[in-house]
DNA sequence: GTCTATAACTAGATAGAC
DNA sequence: GTCTATCTAGTTATAGAC
């Protein structure tokens, strides 16, 4: 038996034309829908995806479970949402800085201040994508397969930028260009984890507290010890 | 109905004496207990903490999900396991080099070390930390409320060395001490993810290249654009 | 210490009324 | 677009035989 209705939307958008599906992006479009992909979203960073019942994100938005899937096929296609949509937003923007003609420095600082920045409007997903990832990418069927290929394709962009700064010389050559680039990568994600978007810091300060540890160091310059 | 047992282990320590519970630690330790612990972490760490059925660590110890009651009281009791053999390793380890009398830079980059190298040991465990720590503090009781706990403990240790660092002048004073140990600490744990021990790079390489980025910076050091 | 059998419950999903 | 009612399958955990 569900829990008593507690109805909320008492008639509001009640007949409007909804049959604008599969517009904008390939996966279908509403602001009902998307209102739904973000409380469930939420609610998926809060638990963990499994954790997170149909119940919970019907009861969220004052609904009934069944209710739900006049939206959506499967509880799968809502977090599939929740991750296609923070993944084209910031593909997309690290397009547009590789378009320009930034030398690395430049181009790889304003990298981390896109990772950083994304907080605000996808804090939920990225939280999800990190501690969901490799359950989703268990299951059976190959739905989840875009997630490794974002995920490439991330990588040679920064790896290409960190390579071009060490021939530039701007970059020091004896470290390792994957490997820095995932601790980059990493370090920017995670944060997700303790992230409040109404803390006494705002994802600025956060990229420039980062950019200036990784590039210039924690050491003081007047200091023994460094081994460069 | 149960999958078929798949007898792997027909007699060995059969009639062994285990009433040795309560001993080292607090919780209850044997060698086959040990076992069933590192089997299930590994699934933990692979499909999450949810995710993974009591019948899947039964069938992969060789046993029937009923008999795993025998040496656990639930699966709850099982990942609790998991996480205080982690936690309880690593901060003896802080605490053994903390009570050495290192100059700051070194006792940080120690500690470094032995976040990366705990790795070799407890790489599931780190990962079901991550990836399940906010599920299972959701849960009613405060049965893991030492997360919290631990967490705190960690990080006074390591904000006090980084600001003895910048008293001392080893370490730049324009940092935040609290925001570069979560830095640090994120990006450590975070390499569990895709850390392998079999890889083409063991532990110590990986705090390494991390030192001496987080040191020294990723910016050669005979160029512009350095603010410093 | 393990197995057999099953209880008690919860999950995601569906069908059709309104 | 939501609700009512329900199905099916899977979950943790238990009781008692061996």
């Amino acid at each position: 038996m569900e829990p008593v209705s507690q109805r909320k939307n008492s008639g509001a958008t009640s007949a409007t034309t909804r049959a604008r599906r599969a517009v904008a992006n390939g996966a279908g479009a509403s602001e009902r829908r998307d209102h739904l992909v973000k409380l469930a979203a939420e609610l998926f960073a809060r638990k963990g995806f499994q954790a997170t019942t149909v119940r919970e994100i019907a009861l969220e938005a004052g609904i009934l479970s069944g209710s739900l899937y006049h939206h959506f096929d499967s509880k799968e296609t809502i977090v599939d949402e929740v991750l296609r949509t923070f993944l084209d937003d910031v593909t997309a923007r690290y397009r547009a800085v590789l378009s320009g003609d930034g030398d690395p420095r430049s181009v790889l600082s304003e990298m981390v201040r896109i990772g950083f920045g994304s907080l605000d409007a996808h804090r939920a997903a990225i939280t999800v994508m990190q501690n969901d990832w490799s359950y989703l990418r268990s299951l059976p069927d190959d739905r989840f397969g875009y997630l490794d290929r974002a995920e490439d394709e991330v990588e040679r962009m920064w790896v290409e930028q960190i390579q071009r700064g060490q021939a530039v010389g701007q970059f020091r050559s004896d470290v390792d260009p994957k490997l820095t680039y995932r601790m980059i990568r990493d370090t920017v994600w995670v944060t997700a984890r303790w992230f409040r978007p109404d803390g006494h810091l705002d994802t600025g300060a956060l990229a420039d507290h980062f950019v200036k540890v990784v590039f210039d160091g924690l050491a003081s310059g007047d200091e023994t010890g460094g081994s460069r």
